[in-house]
RNA sequence: GGCGGUGUAGCUCAGUGGUAGAGCAGGGGAAUCAUAAUCCCUUGGUCGGCGGUUCAAAUCCGUCCACCGCUACCA
């Protein structure tokens, strides 16, 4: 059954190149958007960069180019990031655009129209060297009773005129939400952590600042620019169309799911959902937090120099095999390390032994010993009969595993057949039916290309390129080669192309010193 | 400090009351269609420690230890 499904990605902060987190993200969010377009379904697919905030301002200012150049050039850097590791966005929004104002500001006037936003003053205590308020326990009192912030600027008590968003008064409306809808935040480690944050109390929330201008202007009040999470959280609504509600794209709202990293599931889960309701809008149905990675097991950080790049990745083993990794080494939620060891192990093992020899070895005895011409389905044997039903079975496994945001785990489901076909052509031995029986060898050779052909359209989402070129030389056309076609079985006689092997070893280079 | 997470085979992890699991790595064998790939069999764990509940606990409760994350207004 058809239906509409949108999806985003984080917002990405412009304050920095992307890097292989940013990548994963993308391509996680991705795998989900393809294969959803596989089964038939109506997707919009939301990416985008946030622009706004004191911090681009600073860095803007610190290479003195205009804001808005720093933030082109970062935002471009992203989406050519997303190109590169081709995933396929519908909706790129930049928080700097016009129609993304307008949202984020109609958005702001119906909170403020509905009573949820006030006028006061934020106090506390400040770094002018630093340009930011410092927590209380993060001070250091001198016995002087003067204050210095971590790092070691002077502290003075400021008071900033602020507006404030009632966010204490959706305390019990959040939790009510994450009652009743379960499934609203995942996994469960973010979603105890998110409760019991909001069990604690809410306080109202700051969301405005006069300290720096580079945001979206408060309307009615120019003096304000919105607390960068107002604006950049309004992003998804930007997406559908928001405020023109005769946008086609209304129908997307709302989301069935916001994939985030973990560091902002608060805002997403808290702060979200509030605005929302404060607006009078319809709640996203699901925020999904996945983990970090750690490289060689140690954090990726720019002074340690071991920052990925994705690019660079993929240029060296390959995007596919760069995207089957990624989705493929960790349980979609938790943190992962990433090893050349483990990527390459991956690769050879999965992707060059187990699926890639799998294909070859069958291309390459229809090619061979069938002239290349795709036989039809036969008389079926017992075996036959079991590993068609698992491979039957394969679609609607691999779909409930996506709508879990299982990713991994539809990985492993479609691993299982692949081990069992090679498992079934070793008990079958077609080599050895050549001579004995010709005919059962063509009944063999036809149950794994059928076989590999579902394997090779649920493989898609993740590995685009090459199950393209696999189905190619099982000789699916263009148009079979999504999900309900699998219930369709190709009409024997098809000449197929001559096989060639699509996922090679790699082999390490010497290291030389 | 508070809240939360993790701790299961050499490695990465699955397993929420009923005789310890998968993949990789290691060992033995088979096969030779294929990218020296594949298949079969197999070694290996007092499920972080201690205590408790139960006929029965990796699984529930308590406590301790180790590591990690969050602790709102700089995303």
């Amino acid at each position: 059954m058809k239906r509409q499904f949108t999806i985003t990605t984080p917002i990405f902060y412009v304050n920095g190149a992307p890097h292989i987190g940013h990548a994963y993200t993308s391509i996680a969010c991705d795998v989900i958007a393809r294969f959803h377009r596989l089964d038939g379904n109506d997707v919009l697919f939301v990416s985008g960069t946030d622009e706004h905030g004191q911090k681009v301002e600073q860095s803007a200012k610190a290479q003195n180019v205009p804001p808005q150049d720093f933030a082109d050039r970062i935002s471009q850097s992203f989406r050519q990031m997303q190109k590169d590791m081709a995933v396929q966005t519908d909706e790129f929004i930049r928080t700097t655009e016009a129609r993304h104002k307008k949202a984020a500001q109609t958005l702001w006037e119906k909170v403020a129209e509905n009573g949820h936003i006030y006028l006061d003053a934020y106090e506390g205590w400040y770094s002018t060297r630093d340009e930011m308020f410092v927590g209380e326990d993060e001070i250091t009192k001198h016995p002087d009773g003067s204050r210095t912030a971590p790092s070691g600027a002077p502290l003075e008590w400021v008071r900033e005129p602020s507006y404030f968003f009632r966010l204490s008064d959706f305390q019990d409306r959040l939790l009510k939400l994450y009652e009743e809808n379960p499934d609203f935040i995942g996994p469960h480690g973010p979603k105890r952590e998110v409760v019991s944050f909001v069990k604690q109390g809410l306080r109202d929330l700051s969301i405005s600042r006069t300290s720096f201008r580079w945001g979206v202007e408060v309307p009615g009040d120019p003096d304000h620019v919105m607390y960068v999470w107002f604006d950049a959280l309004a992003n998804y609504l930007t997406a559908v169309g928001y405020p023109d509600m005769k946008d086609p794209r209304n129908i997307c709202w709302p989301a069935d799911v916001h994939v985030v990293g973990k560091e902002i599931i608060r805002f997403h889960c808290v702060y979200w959902p509030a605005f929302l309701m404060a607006a009078g809008l319809p709640l996203p149905k699901r925020v999904f937090a996945h983990g970090w990675w750690t490289v060689e097991g140690e954090k990726m950080s720019k002074s340690l120099g071991n920052v990925l790049d994705p690019k660079a990745l993929a240029d060296e083993f390959g995007l596919d095999q760069l995207r089957f990794f990624l989705m493929r080494e960790v349980p979609f939620g938790g943190d992962s390390n990433f090893s050349r060891r483990s990527l390459i192990t991956r690769m050879n093992v999965e992707l060059a032994n187990d699926l890639g020899n799998l294909a070859q070895r069958t291309l390459s005895q229809v090619a061979r010993n069938l002239k290349g011409v795709l036989p039809e389905r036969g008389t079926l044997t017992e075996d036959d009969t079991r590993i068609l039903a698992q491979a039957t079975l394969l679609p609607s496994l691999t779909r409930n595993h996506i709508e879990r945001l299982a990713i991994s785990d539809a990985l492993e489901d479609i691993w299982k057949l692949i081990r069992e076909a090679n498992a079934y052509i070793d008990r079958q031995a077609p080599w050895a039916l050549k001579k004995e029986d010709p005919a059962r060898m063509a009944d063999v050779l036809r149950v794994l290309v059928d076989v590999i052909r579902t394997i090779a359209t649920l493989l898609q989402p993740y590995m685009p390129d090459t199950m393209e070129k696999m189905l190619d030389q099982l000789g699916v056309e263009k148009d079979e080669r999504h999900i309900a076609a699998l219930e369709t079985l190709l009409p024997g006689g098809r000449t197929l192309p001559k096989p060639q092997g699509l996922f090679p070893r790699f082999v390490e280079e010497d290291k030389q010193a």
